[in-house]
DNA sequence: ATCAGGGATGTTTTCAAAGTCATGTGAGTA
DNA sequence: TACTCACATGACTTTGAAAACATCCCTGAT
């Protein structure tokens, strides 16, 4: 569904929120040991989501990654998906044709926009401070 | 969302498909025309629709692929996805958990079902002589 | 100004999916 | 029986995502 980045991804910027709403800045190596991740490709990862300003990055020392509280609730799942898999996921056609449309539909572009509109509703109407807050409650886990 | 060969697989049997209802048994190289694969990979994808006996082959002469009309309604879009990709894409974890359950979900395990289940209702409900029929009638197209 | 902590960046290496090649096997035909 | 057509099978190669490695650069503290 996801490329791995992509669920790596998801999952730092989770931890980042949830560490951010307890005031706390993190770094490379703890986010890579909570959320079980290869250290360097997560780098990278991070990297990605600085730069499409989901997360915001601190250099030097008691440097480290995190987010501000009032944008948290801006964020949605889908920028995520976005920032690292791009628009294929939404736009993309079932059976891989470049060109699917209206116009010109494989045999189960129609079957397919109802999925995918599904998909991208949950995406953009779940927040990364809701699922921050799941995870805080003890409702949901970062581990296996 | 499918690999390669699960697409492959799909366009494949809807043209052996739409073919066996006008009575005509297809060869490796013309369904690899139409549906504009790889020869040789092709090859492959079909001996395991084969296998798992969502078409049928013949071999020697005037041999070639075919479904059986009386089955052709009964051939479910995820019967392929099934028998190409295994059952990942409908019980996988969203975050690429092992054990991801309803005991210990991840942040996204209750918004990924409810996705989920909309596509396998989908996949299930989807008969391949639909798609054929679709196809024959020039709803939907096997190219670009 | 220097030093160390920690993020940024470019280059390899690894590995599974995608794709190719060579050869085997069964079936029809003469 | 011999020949040929077309599917079957397994070993091999290629490609690109995933992961690892090495190095650079920015920042805060002393």
């Amino acid at each position: 569904m996801f490329s791995k980045s992509c669920e790596y991804a998801i999952k730092a910027t989770i931890y980042i929120a949830v560490q951010s709403n307890e005031g706390n800045r993190v770094g490379l190596k703890d986010i890579a040991r909570e959320i079980a991740s290869p250290e360097a490709f997560t780098a990278k990862i991070l990297q990605q989501l600085s730069k499409c300003r989901i997360i915001n990055s601190v250099k030097g020392p008691n440097g480290g990654f995190q987010i501000d509280k009032s944008e948290m609730a801006r964020i949605k799942l889908s920028q995520i998906v976005l920032a690292m898999d791009g628009d294929s996921i939404f736009k993309g056609c079932g059976l891989g044709f470049k060109e699917c449309s209206e116009k010109k539909p494989c045999p189960v572009h129609d079957k397919f926009k109802l999925v995918r509109n599904e998909l991208r509703r949950m995406l953009e109407n779940t927040s990364i401070y809701d699922l921050s807050m799941d995870l805080t409650k003890g409702l949901t886990f970062l581990q296996r």
